[in-house]
DNA sequence: CAAATTTGACCTAG
DNA sequence: CTAGGTCAAATTTG
């Protein structure tokens, strides 16, 4: 297991340009539509996609400079937005182990991420499955917040040392919706890995216009008007959790309808630009210049294929953030 | 009975 | 100091 080390990253960083330059098509393709098919404001949306053209293309160059360059660096910058280790603990992330000291004790043990550690969130109208399996461990009421907001870490957290976390607050009642606020990334070896598209949606559904907007650095929360978009993404999962439980007081039929739950998508990553190779930075500047609006089918279509180009080397790269070993 | 949730205490970044 | 993220004992669920 542990020998794999560099080969496992060299094989996940060509996967990653592979998925990289396939999104560079897409993107290309995507260009085309716009370029031909839309007259007036077609420009901006075509500004957006060179400068996702862009993007791509850095992304692309840095992960061969590092290609070229050498391998043992990797490791060391690929600690992305995990704080804790600063390198005084030796404990790290994603082993079990606390119990040494006596259980009223957890002085120390408590590592907290928050503020800067890329974080993907979604709003929904819906509590949506997203193929993992999550975990309560906490319930918190937030100051200014109508309701409750619901911890979840990753089943897996402990047999496999997976990190992921994320939070789901409702922030409206009344067309019930849900923001849900990812942070790390599945480490897991899960058989549900219903990440991407689903995207079969037939004929109506689709013409909603699709908003992505991905922001990086600084801005903390969406204050953009608009990025509450319906988008076709995420729609059949296969198991709704009941995390509407107890942060969520009333309606516990969620009959989730198929096709048709939006969801508006999002990045947010803290404002630190390390000047070294860092994978995350570079999908997060991949992702922060995807921000699009469209209005046809085509067009969703094509972008959701750029943003599975995009979220798969995501993980292709950062699966080797914390290898657990 | 194991796994998941609930819930108040605990802890820490800001 | 406080807001909010995490822990873990108690409780519930399957």
């Amino acid at each position: 297991m542990e020998s794999l080390w560099p080969e496992t990253l060299l094989y996940n960083r060509r996967k990653a340009i592979e998925q990289l330059t396939r999104g560079q098509e897409y993107a290309n393709q995507l260009k085309a539509i716009f370029s031909e098919s839309i007259g007036d404001d077609g420009s901006v949306g075509e500004d957006l996609v060179t400068k996702i053209l862009n993007s791509f293309m850095s992304s692309l160059s840095i992960l061969n400079g590092v290609e070229s360059d050498e391998v043992s660096q990797l490791p060391a910058s690929i600690h992305v937005g995990s704080p804790c280790c600063d390198g005084r603990k030796s404990e790290d992330s994603g082993e079990s182990i606390r119990s040494t000291s006596t259980m009223k004790d957890r002085k120390g043990c408590y590592k907290r991420r928050k503020t800067s550690q890329y974080s993907w969130t979604r709003d929904s109208p819906d509590l949506i499955d997203d193929g993992h399996a999550w975990r309560k461990y906490g319930q918190k009421v937030i100051l200014n917040a109508k309701y409750p907001r619901n911890y979840f870490r990753c089943t897996h957290k402990f047999d496999q040392g997976c990190q992921a976390t994320k939070q789901v607050q409702r922030i409206e009642e009344e067309p019930p919706m849900h923001r849900t606020t990812y942070y790390g990334h599945h480490t897991c070896k899960n058989l549900l890995k219903a990440s991407h598209l689903i995207l079969d949606a037939p004929d109506h559904v689709i013409d909603s216009s699709v908003l992505l907007s991905f922001s990086n650095g600084n801005g903390h929360h969406n204050n953009h008007p608009t990025n509450r978009q319906d988008a076709p993404f995420f729609s059949t999962f296969q198991s709704i959790k009941q995390e509407c439980k107890d942060g969520f007081p009333h309606d516990h039929n969620n009959h989730l309808t198929h096709n048709q739950s939006s969801s508006s998508d999002y990045l947010v990553s803290p404002d630190d630009h390390a000047s070294k190779f860092d994978p995350a930075d570079v999908i997060s500047g991949v992702n922060s210049s995807c921000t699009a609006t469209s209005t046809t089918t085509h067009h969703s279509l094509d972008m959701d294929m750029i943003m599975t180009s995009v979220d798969s080397q995501f993980d292709d790269i950062l699966e080797f953030e914390c290898f657990d070993g």
